[in-house]
Parts: C-alpha cells; sequence; structure tokens
RNA sequence: GCGCCAUUAGCUCAAUUGGCAGAGCAGCUGACUCUUAAUCAGCGGGUUCUAGGUUCAAGUCCUAGAUGGCGCACCA
C-alpha cells in the first residue's frame, strides 16, 4: 500500500468523536476485538455448509431432534436475541435464506458467550461452528461450540420490518439488497431474462456480437446524445444512442443471424420508464422480415416469462394479473386512428387538417416549425390510441417520415414496415423490414438533414461509412430492439430504476 | 423544462393555532437456557435538508437553493 492511500483512508475516517452514538459504539467494539488478538476481518473462516445445504439435508429434523453432525456456516445476522445463559442469532445469505445459531453457556463456555454479547451486532457477518438440530420449538439450528466474526459491520442495519424510503433503495442498494426480498428478486429475475433471451438466440443460431459504445456519430436513432473527448486524437465521440447502425453492417460482412444485448445512452428526461443509460437489446435476421422478426420477439418475451416465472400470467405488485402467453393482437396505425377519430386519415391527410383535428381534440403538437405528417400522425395516435393500449399488441405500418431507417411498406403507400410493440401501454420493442436501398437510405438522411437544419435537435444524423457499406449490399432483412429494463418492468410492474441495480442518482449536496 | 408535495434520532415515522422535539425498532446497562418484530427495569441519542428573513418565540410562516416523489412536456 502506498502513503497516498494510507492518507485517503484516515481522510475517509471522521475522528470517532463527531460519530453518532451507533457508529462509533460498532467501531470500539472493532477495536475491543483487535485488542483481544481477534480479527474483526479475518481473511477468511472455515465454512463446510451453505445455509441452503444445512437447511436442504437437516430440514426434515424435527423438534428438539439433534444430530452429531458438526458444520461451520457464515451468514450475515439478521436478528439476534441475547439471553442469560442462551442466546438466539439468525444468520442470511445473499438470496434471504436463513438459518439460526444457538449460543449456550454449556456448549461455549462462559468467556465466548459474554463475549458473542458484547461483541456482536446485526448486520455482522458471523461464523458459527456446531451440531445441528432442531430447536425445541422446531427451528432449524446451529448448536454452537464456537463463532467468529467473519466481517464487523460498522454501520447499523436498517429497521427489517419496515421498507426503505425510495431514495434509500436506489441510494443505497447494497442496504437495499439486504433487507428487501423484492431487491434480491429483481437482481436474480433480470439475471435469469437475460440468460433466457441469450439461450433462446443460441438456440436460433445467432451471433452475439460487441458494437462501439464510443462513435463519431450517434446515430441508429432519433436522440440527444452525450459527448465525451478522445485525448489521444483529439476528438470529439458520442456515448452510443442505439447499436442499429454498426449491427447492420455486421449483416453486410456476413453476420447474417446476429444480435447484441448492451447499453444505450440517451440525454433526455429521467422518469419512472426512463433512465439515461439503459439496456437494449437488437437483432437482425437476414432474409427474415418484420413479420418474422415480430414473431421472434413475441417468442423471446414468452420464453423469458416461462423460464424465469414458470409462467406467462405476471402478477403486478397491486395483485392484479396479465397475461402475456397466447396470441397478441394487431393494429394497423392508420387504421385504428382512423376508426378511433371516425375519419378516414391516409398518407395523403395534409399537415393542415391533422393539425386542424389536434387542435380539436386539444392535443399539443409541440414545436411547429418541425412538424409533419408522420409526426402528426403518430401524436394523434397515441392520444388516441396507445395510451388506452393495455393488452400485448403489435401497432404496425407507420408514417415515413419518423422512420428513416426503415422499407417502404410493399403495398401501402407512404408507410414503412414497421410495428412497435405495446406491453401495459408502453412501448417495449420496436420492428423492421430493414431499409436496404442504399440510394433510398441517402435520400432519407437528406430528408432527416432538412429537419435538423429546421431545428429538430433530434434528427438522425447521415453515416457516410453507413452508406458505403450498405453500397456493398445487404441481404433484404428484419430487425428489432427491445428494452432489457422495460421487459423487466413488463414481467414485475416495478418502475425502471428498481429494474436497474445501481441507477443513476443525483449527488447530494 | 414547468407545477404540486415531501425532507425531523442509525431506520420508519409523529409533533394540534407559531409556545419545553416525540414514538416504535435499533443502541447502551441490568435480569432471563427455546427466542424468532421476545419480555421486564433503567439510560443515552437531534445542525428538524441548507442559507437568509418575519416574530418575544419557528420543525411549523416567508424568500432562495439542494435532494426525492408524483403529474405535465420530451423521449424508448
Amino acid at each position: 500500500m502506498t502513503t497516498e492511500n494510507s492518507a485517503a483512508e484516515n481522510a475517509a475516517t471522521p475522528p470517532t468523536d463527531d460519530l453518532p452514538e451507533q457508529l462509533r459504539i460498532r467501531r470500539e467494539k472493532r477495536e475491543r476485538l483487535l485488542a483481544q488478538g481477534t480479527e474483526a476481518y479475518p481473511v477468511g473462516v472455515p465454512v463446510t455448509h451453505a445455509i441452503t445445504e444445512v437447511r436442504a439435508t437437516y430440514g426434515h429434523l424435527e423438534a428438539g431432534q439433534e444430530t452429531d453432525d458438526v458444520v461451520g456456516v457464515a451468514g450475515r445476522v439478521v436478528f439476534i436475541r441475547i439471553g442469560g445463559k442462551l442466546c438466539f442469532v439468525t444468520l442470511q445469505d445473499g438470496e434471504g435464506n436463513r438459518l439460526q445459531g444457538m449460543l449456550s453457556l454449556a456448549a461455549l463456555g462462559e468467556e465466548a458467550l459474554a463475549a458473542f454479547k458484547t461483541d456482536v451486532d446485526l448486520g455482522d457477518h458471523l461464523f458459527l461452528h456446531g451440531r445441528v438440530g432442531a430447536s425445541r420449538r422446531g427451528e432449524l439450528s446451529i448448536f454452537a461450540d464456537e463463532w467468529r466474526m467473519a466481517a464487523k459491520a460498522l454501520r447499523p442495519l436498517p429497521v427489517l420490518h419496515k421498507d426503505l424510503s425510495e431514495e434509500a433503495r436506489v441510494r443505497q442498494r447494497y442496504v437495499d439488497l439486504i433487507a428487501r426480498p423484492a431487491a434480491r428478486d429483481m437482481v436474480r429475475l433480470r439475471a435469469g431474462v437475460v440468460r433466457s433471451l441469450r439461450e433462446n438466440f443460441h438456440r436460433r443460431s445467432f451471433l452475439e456480437v460487441e458494437t462501439p459504445m464510443l462513435q463519431t456519430i450517434a446515430s441508429g436513432a432519433s436522440a440527444r446524445p452525450f459527448s465525451t473527448h478522445m485525448n489521444a486524437y483529439d476528438l470529439e465521440l458520442f456515448l452510443r444512442i442505439a447499436p442499429e447502425i454498426f449491427l447492420k453492417k455486421a449483416v453486410v460482412g456476413g453476420v447474417e443471424k446476429v444480435f447484441e444485448i448492451n447499453r444505450n445512452f440517451r440525454n433526455e428526461g429521467a422518469d419512472s420508464s426512463h433512465s439515461p443509460e439503459f439496456a437494449m437489446l437488437e437483432a437482425y435476421e437476414a432474409y427474415g422480415d418484420y413479420n418474422t422478426i415480430g414473431a421472434l420477439t413475441k417468442d423471446l418475451v414468452q420464453t423469458a416469462a416461462q423460464d424465469v416465472l414458470g409462467t406467462t400470467l405476471v402478477t403486478l405488485p397491486d395483485g392484479s394479473e396479465y397475461e402475456l402467453g397466447g396470441e397478441w393482437a394487431n393494429l394497423r396505425m392508420y387504421d385504428s386512428l382512423s376508426e378511433s377519430l371516425g375519419e378516414e386519415i391516409t398518407s395523403d391527410t395534409s399537415v393542415e387538417e391533422l393539425e386542424k383535428i389536434a387542435g380539436r381534440l386539444d392535443v399539443e403538437v409541440g414545436n411547429k416549425k418541425i412538424l409533419n405528417h408522420g409526426k402528426l400522425v403518430e401524436t394523434l395516435w397515441e392520444h388516441r390510441v396507445g395510451d388506452h393500449l393495455s393488452a400485448p399488441t403489435f401497432v404496425r405500418d407507420f408514417p415515413v417520415e419518423t422512420s428513416p431507417l426503415t422499407r417502404d411498406h410493399r403495398s401501402e403507400k407512404g408507410q414503412v414496415e414497421k410495428w412497435d410493440l405495446y406491453i401495459r401501454g408502453f412501448e417495449l420493442a420496436t420492428g423492421y423490414s430493414e431499409l436496404v436501398d442504399p440510394v433510398v437510405q441517402r435520400q432519407r438522411f437528406e430528408a432527416q438533414a432538412r429537419m435538423a437544419a429546421a431545428g429538430d435537435d433530434e434528427a438522425m444524423l447521415l453515416d457516410e461509412d453507413f452508406l458505403t457499406a450498405m453500397e456493398f449490399a445487404m441481404p433484404p432483412s428484419g430487425g428489432m430492439g427491445m428494452g432489457i429494463d422495460r421487459l423487466l418492468m413488463a414481467l414485475t410492474g416495478q418502475g425502471i430504476r428498481e429494474t436497474i441495480l445501481f441507477p443513476l442518482v443525483k449527488p447530494q449536496a
């Protein structure tokens, strides 16, 4: 260790006089352990069994039944009961599995029992050695003949019988994970979902790739990027807003079934369904289209639900249920909007007419300068139809202006072959028949550039190397993107910050 | 970005009209060999988010700021 590190450590440990009582007392206990020659943070403890192993092997013991089997177990102290000649302690593992220890004067001796009473607190990691048995009340227990501190906690645990405040949960997720079962479950559920997605793709012979996070042009979606600077090349770089451009380059190069699960960054608002960094799945399938990729997406979601929940019937926090299984509804954007308005809306409906309808319905349409047919249709559709969707629904065939990377519809003029998947009213995924004609793609980028010039700061940027790649010919393909965090939201009914282990929080003053 | 609400002990929360800052858990001391949110007796613990202001007196009222939640706008 360098002297600098030592200085930093000392600076991080303020004089004990200034600490709140409970922190000061725990530091004093640590000092006392050290003074007695006992380590507060030993390099290890002789664990022979995990808590789950003890439960699995001895769970059948009946009240009062004891064995001669000796084990060494460790866990975090989540309950402690100090008595005269008999003490109880409950150890918990990372998954929330618990096991009781009983520490008696007879088995431990006077000195060790007294030390346990004074030195062990809620929150400590504790090692117990002793015989396995069941208490008179039937609780599976270790009858300890030895205890050791495995790691001393210097801060008290929060009350375990009440949830932490929402702020404390995200600021100190490590405490939340100790205290709240739902927080522990989310971590494991998320890992299970990502695993299910990967295994599903592998079964289908998709290759997983990793494409750049740092990009010279942030393209592939309509969003404002984070920017940064690379010193070595003196270059302005952007954190990616989507992997789309690079994944399509991979398809051009012959990686014909490809997917990526990784982070996107968007420099926009944060709320219960938006995080500045979020996990995204994108997949491309050569010789597929938006129909085949829609079927794939449905299977990914339903299989993930089955794999992690054992059912496609999701139970939400308020106790209500939501069915992800079976067939999903299909709506066409123009048809469903027309039906809702009671008047025909087509790709020929003029901007003036759409503005009139928006005005009549009191729908805010945003910056007039950058309004076009597509934005108006989508805004109207969201208010009239999208906001009322609940059951899983594919919304199909979007206006061309807002989808610069999607191919023209095979039969509907002015529309593109794109769907959005709505689950519980929010957009979970999107899918395209990919635009692969490099000449049309260039025209689409030019139209985006005109929108940018008119003041649309989310218009998509032209990527010359992407167009060059397209000129080498990309096979006809279907592509999809799905928010992993949002999939977790759909499967649990929780907000996005609960699905992310360590969401971004503003520093406190 | 705009609006509304909140911020009090380690944690979760009270505090009437502006009038001595409280409870439960947690902590400390003592009792207890079957507790499991133990029980009993006693004791500590506060920059009431921050900075100003009004007032004899401010957790409470006013102004500004910080952080969080909700709604709206934007976005996925």
